[in-house]
RNA sequence: GGGUGCUUAGCUCAGCGGUAGAGCGUCGCCCUUACAAGGCGAAUGUCGUAGGUUCGACCCCUACAGCACCCACCA
């Protein structure tokens, strides 16, 4: 026997271990069709949050449904070694020991980080586990900790260089001093794409910078700079100016002179129509200079101090230290001529917040052009689809400005870029020292010290974890995956790229569809940060935690005293009560009801509970099944009559419906949809109705009912377990054990899972309409009795005759009567030509006026009657005015003319029916 | 400057050319032998604003407003 209610932990705990162990998340060979899903491998040594859990409880619902339909599934698993997340998160334990990275030297750092690697690097796995994830854990395993492939590891950095070689020889990827945005504070460049520039408020100061017997004033929001102009530009059309063009300023502070030019990239009408030109630290300026052979100066050192290029009085001095200076010295010699607040657009570090400088250093690029074509063409033709659609734009655009990209960076955990430079400056790039040695003998070589920008690696997971450059089966079986279910966040990071290395290194597509999944918010649809403490452990949600927990884990580390009041209070509003445990399978519920097409999902934890609620429903209708059916004769064997009344065809039609309506659902990537389709089903229909009813049928003498109404029990619940697992594997695994004997189940030793059971498929055939007529009318009159009973306030317990005027046109009357009778607690039912002469209230169900006799309050029946009347006749008014319209009577559809008519006829009868009681009830008085 | 999405019940969201739906919350009544994590019932909306198309618009079109996000080199 089932208990009480249902406890999660306990399951959960007891299924995870088996499924693994016995390899059920494996691929199978040989097996056709193929499904794979490519998980955006998360940060090895991070943790699970709310958007990790949605994504991968969706992509383990989608691989739970394939592999019940016999897909040979392959969920390809891994991590990412997130080049600088990672490095910054053991420099900072470095430096809370007082030492740093430089004082460790390169070799020992990054043995250093390997080891934090081994030691946090199974925390996000095993939170993964917990989630229930049937992930291929074992497959491109290579480190044999089963948790799939880590992007250094040496299968999957072998696929890197490759690729980087390749890439190289086929003059895609060059080396070149640009200006690049840098981060001063890691010491390493970072691309495009890594940098946020949010306005902010700011000022901006003009400058004079004077020539022989003029001056120009340019405007600036970072007059720091000035120390490295080459240049002031004009429009070459600016009348103001024209004269000016090629003559020259001295600029101050630093006894240079620069010339006046002419370029159509100045606005004339902007500030003074005059831009100092500083190509070492702008990138407009430097696409200026290069059209005007000016040599970039480079005025600060990588940390952003101001180098040696500038006058020695700045020297050292930190780049904000140096604003300040520079523009007391120009205040001091008349050359400040204003400073205002001022909007500005301030270009920050994705990373550590810094102000990213423009920096002219040796970096390495891919030329993306080439690259992008196919990609782009892919999307245009159909072939990678969006959902939601609309997202293609988004991917589109990107590719159609595509900028090169800048692939190396500046620090010391990442793919080591394989090349080498002799002494006297060449480069050589090779997939290994030997391999160039072999080559160039006896030459000294210097390996470059530069590590790959991370989604470099990333963006070959599609193939290179199925074992490129091999050639594998693998490949062939699952490259393109089926699908990838992302954030919209990395549409340019991961995914674009993705496809434009599998497109040009495999000549196929790495996935077919791409799922855009809504970004994780608070229920009051606010960013879940740490600094609000709005956010949520995905862990929590699953086991519960203790107000005073909560507190403590949501403020440690947090320094700021404003901070830590912020996430107080916010806490002490929301989880006052801290968090009760709702389970894994409820958390993966909630995640799949809420996941519509919209662009964010706003948490709610009472929709979690509420999905708990679903869960132990479910839990106890087993408990209902199961009392009823355990021991006895469920008709299994078919040796002995069975029948099956319309309420039984009814629900089983129903199932036929809500199968279709999943796998529509899935096939649409609506999870929201399928999910509503299942707890409705399970809930409303199942439960509400099929369940009550079957309780009347079980005391049937006719034993054929009797078996019928179990065989229909358990088959419907043993389906519907089947039908939820994808979504809730924990509870319909637990559950599914014990009903599926009785529904004739043979359990055998490939199959004593759910996991791999067929999944259920509708049949159209046995869509019963009559039955589903019938039960519509059971319900309407169920209803419509209750409504009575509640209206009349019946005193508990307390059982009234029914009285009606007509019976119910179903194909089996006395059950139909009897079932009445059970659901709306009657008496008796009594049919009658015409209804007792009582003010008490009628209901009209088609054909039929339904009445509970009692004496009632002739006053508040009165009022209720006339509040009635009221809905009615506007109704009717609304009617006419429809069909007193010509044009709608003539242009309209005839069905829809028709049920106009029809709804008009049926509420002037009500209208009639409702006016002669209103008489009655004002007459008995 | 370009682009995208959103605006529907107190809250969070579905929906759709033919008289507005769900979950949660609210309000009654009920510990009816699967479940009080429950049952039965009820209330609640000029579907952002203004036009247009249509016999008919929450839905299609146009403009506007508000919110959010993405991309972009204006000093």
């Amino acid at each position: 026997m089932l208990d009480k209610s249902f406890d999660p932990t306990a399951i959960e705990e007891r299924w995870y271990q088996r499924w693994e162990s016995a390899g059920y998340f494996r691929q199978q060979a040989d097996k056709t069709p193929a499904y794979c899903i490519q998980l955006p491998p998360p940060n090895v040594t991070g943790t699970l949050h709310m958007g990790h859990a949605f994504q991968q409880t969706l992509m383990d619902a989608l691989i739970r449904y394939h592999r019940m339909r016999g897909f040979n599934t392959n969920w390809v698993v891994g991590t990412d070694h997130a080049g600088i997340a990672t490095q910054i998160v053991v420099e900072r334990q470095l430096e809370e020991k007082g030492t740093s990275r430089h004082d460790l030297g390169r070799e020992k750092f990054v043995e250093r980080v390997w080891q934090w690697k081994q030691q946090s690097g199974s925390t996000i796995t095993r939170q993964m586990r917990r989630l229930g994830a049937s992930a291929n854990w074992t497959y491109a395993d290579t480190e044999g900790q089963k948790s799939g492939y880590f992007t250094m590891d040496a299968h999957m950095s072998r696929a890197v260089v490759e690729v980087f070689v390749r890439l190289y020889e086929e003059g895609l990827i060059y080396r070149g001093k640009r200006l690049v945005n840098w981060d001063p504070v890691l010491g390493t460049a970072v691309s495009d794409l890594e940098v946020d520039t949010e306005e902010e408020d700011g000022r901006i100061w003009e400058l004079r910078y004077p020539g022989e017997d003029f001056s120009l004033t340019v405007a600036t929001t970072r007059p720091e700079t000035m120390l490295g102009d080459v240049a002031v530009a004009v429009h070459p059309q600016d009348a103001r100016y024209r004269d000016l063009i090629g003559k020259k300023v001295q600029l101050p502070l630093t006894g240079r002179t620069i010339p006046v030019i002419a370029d159509e990239y100045v606005d004339p009408q902007f500030g003074t129509g005059c831009v100092k030109i500083t190509p070492g630290h702008d990138f407009n300026d430097y696409q200026v200079g290069r059209r005007h052979n000016l040599d970039p100066i480079s005025v600060f050192t990588l940390d952003a101090r101001v180098n040696d290029h500038a006058p020695a009085k700045y020297r050292g001095l930190e780049r904000f230290e140096a604003r300040k200076q520079v523009l007391a010295d120009l205040t001091a010699q008349g050359l400040l001529v204003a400073e205002k607040p001022y909007k500005l657009r301030v270009p920050r570090s994705g990373r550590t917040g810094v102000i990213v400088e423009p920096m002219l250093t040796d970096q390495w690029f891919v030329a993306m052009e080439t690259l992008a074509r196919p990609a782009l063409h892919a999307s245009k033709t159909g072939e990678l689809k969006f959902y939601p659609e609309h997202w293609t734009t988004t991917y589109d655009q990107w590719l159609e400005n595509i900028q090169d990209w800048c692939i190396s960076r500046q620090l010391w955990w990442g793919h080591q870029i394989p090349a080498w430079y002799d002494d006297a400056g060449n480069c050589y790039v090779a997939r290994s020292e030997e391999e160039l040695k072999k080559k160039h003998p006896g030459k000294k070589l210097r390996r470059d010290p530069d590590v790959l920008d991370t989604w470099f690696s990333s963006a070959l997971v599609p193939f290179s974890s199925l074992g490129w450059p091999e050639k594998t089966k693998d490949q062939e079986v699952f490259l393109p995956s089926s699908v990838l279910v992302t954030g919209f966040d990395i549409i340019f990071f991961w995914v674009a790229r993705m496809v434009m290395m599998s497109l040009h290194f495999t000549g196929k597509l790495p996935f077919r569809d791409v799922y855009i999944n809504a970004i994780v918010r608070d229920a009051e649809g606010e960013k879940m940060s740490k600094s609000k403490g709005n956010t949520l452990d995905p862990l929590d949600l699953i086991d519960g935690i203790a107000f005073d927990a909560l507190l403590k884990k949501s403020t440690v580390g947090l320094l700021k005293a404003d901070h830590r009041q912020k996430v107080e209070g916010y806490i002490k509003a929301h989880f006052a009560n801290g968090i009760p445990a709702f389970g894994t399978d409820a958390l993966r519920f909630t995640f799949a009801s809420l996941a519509s097409f919209s662009r964010t999902l706003n948490f709610d934890l009472n929709r979690c509970e509420g999905y708990r609620n679903f869960c132990n429903k479910l839990w106890n209708a087993t408990r209902f099944v199961l009392m009823n059916t355990e021991g006895k004769d469920c008709a299994q064997d078919e040796s002995r009559p069975v029948k099956l009344s319309f309420i039984d065809r009814w629900i089983i039609s129903r199932l036929q419906r809500v199968e279709a309506e999943v796998a529509q659902g899935f096939a649409d990537y609506r999870f929201d949809n399928l999910a509503g389709a299942i707890y409705r089903f399970v809930w409303d229909e199942y439960c509400d109705w099929y369940v009550e009813l079957a309780k009347l049928q079980l005391q049937d003498p006719d034993e054929a009912v009797q078996r019928g109404t179990r065989r229909t029990l358990v088959r419907t619940l043993e389906t519907s377990l089947r039908l939820a697992h994808p979504l809730i594997p924990f509870i319909t695994e637990e559950l599914w054990q014990k009903v599926a004997p009785l529904a004739g189940k043979r359990v055998n030793a490939t199959g004593d899972t759910i996991m791999l059971q067929p999944y259920p498929k509708s049949q159209p055939e046995r869509i019963d309409e009559a039955a589903e007529r019938d039960m519509a009318l059971l319900k309407e009159w169920t209803v419509a009795t209750r409504n009575l009973r509640a209206e009349s306030k019946l005193p508990p317990g307390e059982r009234l005759p029914l009285y009606a005027t007509a019976q119910p046109p179903v194909s089996d009357p006395r059950l139909m009567l009897a079932a009445l009778k059970a659901l709306a607690r009657l008496e008796e039912i009594r049919h009658v030509a015409q209804l007792p002469d009582s003010p008490a209230p009628v209901a009209v169900v088609g054909e039929a006026r339904l009445m509970l006799y009692k004496e009632v309050d002739p006053a508040a029946e009165a009022e209720r009657i006339s509040k009635e009347i009221a809905r009615v006749t506007g109704e009717i008014a609304k009617s006419k005015a429809k069909l007193a319209n010509s044009s709608f009577v003539e242009r309209a559809p005839k069905p829809v003319v028709e049920q106009e008519r029809q709804r008009l006829a049926a509420a002037a009868e009500l209208l009639q029916k409702l006016q002669d009681q209103l008489k009655k009830l004002r007459g008995d008085k």
